[in-house]
DNA sequence: TTGACATATCGGCATGTGTCGATATATTGA
DNA sequence: TCAATATATCGACACATGCCGATATGTCAA
């Protein structure tokens, strides 16, 4: 589109835009965090620890897998500083302890959430 | 701590909490999105192009890498649905067109920036 | 058309990740 | 002590992904 403008205004690199650069190391932590993030599994486990806290048993169950399995992804997701674990009896139980999670879980249900919230 | 309650509060199952789930399918859609959006490279490239659009030449640059793997990443992203490309005589312009991006950033730049934003 | 430049695509290799079965640890109750 | 339940860990396999060199496509200028 726009055929008329191949070299009027050259796409204007921004103005100076003094918001510097995250590190690229920090986006490397970032990248982590995101790639451990990316599981369907381990978003409907975030997904239900954001309403309160869950044994492994009952994730498990959740998302349809045997519990070894949600062991793992739960073990994943504290290592990022996702969540924490308390034993409690033969139980253990994990919680959110990371705030953004919330926002982004907001994003993912905003985009991908068949449910008409707000 | 509270070592007290083993059998007190046997830990609540949340209240009924009528918020319901998202589709276990819209997760793994989500789960590829973050994957995309989970690399230093591109997150690099989307922070920048939340400032505005850049060529994949002046990206590449940006990140170190040749521009053919710029190419291959912005690719990836906007076959997301993240960005979109408009070539301008023989360079192409990439451009966000996900808004949610912007909140995402958001959060990353808090947790790992560097910079006291805010 | 030709050559130069910018971008995109392809094939292959090395490495990372998901999944599973088997096994190990921890806790409770008999 | 032992058995039963709940979690966690280990080893191995199949598969996806990142990276790279080589090559292809598209555009401009001469």
């Amino acid at each position: 589109m726009t055929p008329t403008s191949t070299s009027e205004t050259p796409a204007r690199r921004q103005p100076p835009k003094d918001r510097s650069l995250i590190a690229l190391e920090a986006l490397g932590q970032a990248a982590e965090c995101l790639r451990t993030l990316a599981h369907p599994h381990r978003l409907r486990i975030v997904e239900m620890l954001l309403g309160g806290r869950y044994t492994v048993g009952e994730l498990a169950e959740a998302c349809g897998i045997p519990s070894h399995m949600a062991s793992e992804h739960l073990r994943l997701m504290q290592r990022c500083g996702f969540l924490d674990s308390a034993r409690e009896g033969r139980t253990v139980y994990y919680a959110i302890v990371e705030p953004h999670l919330a926002n982004i879980m907001n994003c993912i249900a905003d985009r991908f959430g068949g449910k008409e919230r707000r």
